[in-house]
DNA sequence: GCCAAATATGAAAATAATTTAGATAAGAGG
DNA sequence: CCTCTTATCTAAATTATTTTCATATTTGGC
C-alpha cells in the first residue's frame, strides 16, 4: 500500500498535530514533496520532531525515507485521491485518464500473485484446447486479447463471447482442456454457470475477476483483480488496463513455458507477415 | 523529459566522476534513490561535493530535489532504461510488464497533441456516420474498442477489419461520415488505401498511427502516437496501452461535446443491463 | 612538448537539516 | 484533584549538505 492511502486510511487515529501534517500532505502534494522538514513542520505549526515522530509511525526509518515514498506516489496517489479535477479541459482529461490507468496498474501489481499466474500459465502452456470466454465490451475484449496473444505461443485457442456458443463449447469440452474467463464485476452469472458445467465434465476453470465474487467462486483458479472503480460516468472503467497487464503477463509466463516453440511460431508469423507485406522487417507483430 | 532519460542523453558530455555516478543511477536505482550523498559519493568513489555539482548540471537546484526527481521516475524511467531483467522469473516478468505499460502511458501523455484531440473529438461528435478501421491483433482490438466506446454516447459508429469491406465502406461513404484509422506501425498500406478512397468521396479520415507514417501521409487528421518498442520478441507491444488512452480520452471529450444526449443514453444502456441481469445497481457498464 | 587558461575535483569549513534527549504540558482515568 | 500516560516542545547533538578555496587535471594554442 502507498503512503497516501495509508495515511487516509489512517487518518482518524491521528492525533491533532499529526492531523494537520496529513493535511498538508492530502492537499499540497506538490509542497509537500519538495519542502524541508522545516519547512513542513512550520505550514503545519508544529515541531521538526513531530513531523520525525509522524514519518516513523508510518513505518519509515527516517524523513529523508519518507520523502522518497512519497515522490514515488507522483503518478499513485496525487490526483486520485482528491478528484476535485472535475475539469472538461481536454489537457485535464488526458491526465485524468493516463493518472487513473497507471494508478490502476500500480494497484494490480502491487497485489499480484505471482506464483498463481505462474501455476496458471503453466496449465495453459500444457492444455489441449483453450476457450477465452467473455462478454460485454469490456471482458470480450479481453477474451479476443487471449486468443491473439495464446496463438502466437503455439497454443490452440479460440475466444467467444456469445452465452450460448460459450455453454455449448462447455459442454463438449474435454479433461485436457482449459476454460479462462473473465468478468471485470465478477457478477457475470453466465460465465459462472459455464464454468460449473465445464468442471462437471472435467475441465479446468481459470477466472479472471474480483476475488470472492460470484465467478471467482465457481472456477478453479483465480486471479484476482481488485480494483476500485471511479465515479464519473463518463471515464471508462481503468481496470481494463490492469486487466490487459494480466494478459501480457500469463501469455510471456506461458511463452516462458517452452521458448523454443513458441519463438519458432512467433518466427513464422511474422515471416509470413514481412513477406506478404513489405520488405521492411520493422513491421510490428500483428498490427 | 525525466531526469533518467537526461541522464542517459547526456552520458558522453560527462566528465568521468560524473559517469560514475550516473552508472550508479542507471544500475542501482534502488539504492541510489535511497542514498544519502555521502553514501551515493563513496559508492562512486567520489567526493560529495562533485555530486552536489552533478544534480546542479541536471538542473535541480539541490541534493533533495535531485532526489525527489529520481524518486518520482520510479514508473518512468528505472528499469526500462536498463533492460537487464531478462529474467524469466514470474515476478520479474510482471514487473517488467508492468513497468513497461506504465511508461508507454507516459510517454504517450508527454507527447499528447491535447488540442488535436479536441478537434478529432469535436469531428466525431458530429458526424454522420463513424466507421473504425483496423487490421491485425492489435489495430482491430483499437477498432472495436472505438466502437464499444462511442456508441455509447449515441453515436453511430461501426468497427470493420477487413480489407475489402473497408474499401467498400470507404467507397460508399457521403461527406459527413468519418473513417477513424489505427495503425501501430503507420505501414498497412491497405488502411491507407481505405483513407485515400474516403477522401475522394469526400468524407474525413482519422489516422491514431506513428506520425510521418504511410498512413499517417494518407489521413486528414492524424494522432500520433510514436513509441519505441522493446526487442524481446515475447513482450507485446506495451504500445496497445497508448493507443487504449488515446481511445478513451477521444471518448471522453466526444461525450463532453454533448454531455446531456451522452449521459442520457449512459442511463439508458446501464438501466437495460441491470434490469436484464441483476438487481445490483452496482454491475459495470459492459462487464 | 610546453605553457596558460579552463575545467574538474577534493579537503576542510560553514551552513543547514534532521534527530535525539530531556523537559513540560495536556489529557485520561481513577 | 491527583497520577499516569501521551503528546509536544525546546535545546542540544548529530548528521547531511553546501560553500569556499586550494590543487590537480585537461584542453588548446604556440
Amino acid at each position: 500500500m502507498d503512503i497516501l492511502a495509508r495515511i487516509q486510511n489512517e487518518q482518524e487515529q491521528f492525533s491533532q498535530s499529526e492531523k494537520r501534517i496529513a493535511d498538508i500532505l492530502l492537499n499540497d502534494f506538490d509542497f509537500a514533496v519538495n519542502a524541508s522538514i522545516v519547512e513542513l513542520a512550520e505550514r503545519a505549526e508544529v515541531s521538526p520532531p513531530t513531523v520525525t515522530r509522524f514519518c516513523r509511525r508510518l513505518n519509515c526509518q527516517n524523513y529523508a525515507d519518507f520523502k522518497v515514498q512519497l515522490a514515488k506516489t507522483m503518478f499513485v496517489g496525487a490526483r486520485y485521491l482528491n478528484p476535485g479535477t472535475r475539469s472538461t479541459e481536454p489537457v485535464d482529461v488526458a491526465e485524468d485518464i493516463v493518472t487513473k490507468a497507471q494508478n490502476a496498474l500500480y494497484l494490480f501489481h502491487d497485489a499480484f500473485d505471482a506464483a498463481k499466474a505462474q501455476t496458471v500459465a503453466e496449465l495453459l502452456s500444457r492444455s489441449g484446447m483453450i476457450h477465452a470466454f467473455g462478454s460485454g465490451g469490456n471482458s470480450s475484449m479481453i477474451a479476443h486479447e487471449l486468443h491473439n496473444r495464446l496463438f502466437r505461443l503455439g497454443l490452440r485457442v479460440s475466444a467467444c463471447t456469445d452465452y450460448h456458443m460459450q455453454m455449448m463449447i462447455a459442454a463438449a469440452a474435454r479433461p485436457a482442456d482449459m476454460i479462462i474467463g473473465s468478468s471485470f464485476s465478477g457478477r457475470n452469472s453466465e460465465l459462472a454457470k459455464a464454468f460449473t458445467l465445464a468442471r462437471e465434465v472435467g475441465a479446468t476453470t481459470i477466472a479472471l475477476t474480483q476475488s470472492d465474487s460470484l465467478v471467482a467462486k465457481a472456477a478453479d483458479h483465480v486471479l484476482a483483480v481488485d480494483l476500485p472503480e471511479g465515479n464519473n460516468i463518463f471515464r471508462p472503467t481503468s481496470t481494463r488496463f490492469a486487466y490487459l497487464a494480466l494478459v501480457d503477463i500469463l501469455a510471456n509466463l506461458a511463452a516462458y513455458q517452452n521458448p523454443s516453440q513458441a519463438t519458432v511460431t512467433l518466427r513464422h508469423i511474422k515471416h509470413q507477415l514481412v513477406a506478404h507485406r513489405d520488405e521492411d522487417d520493422r513491421q510490428l507483430l500483428g498490427d
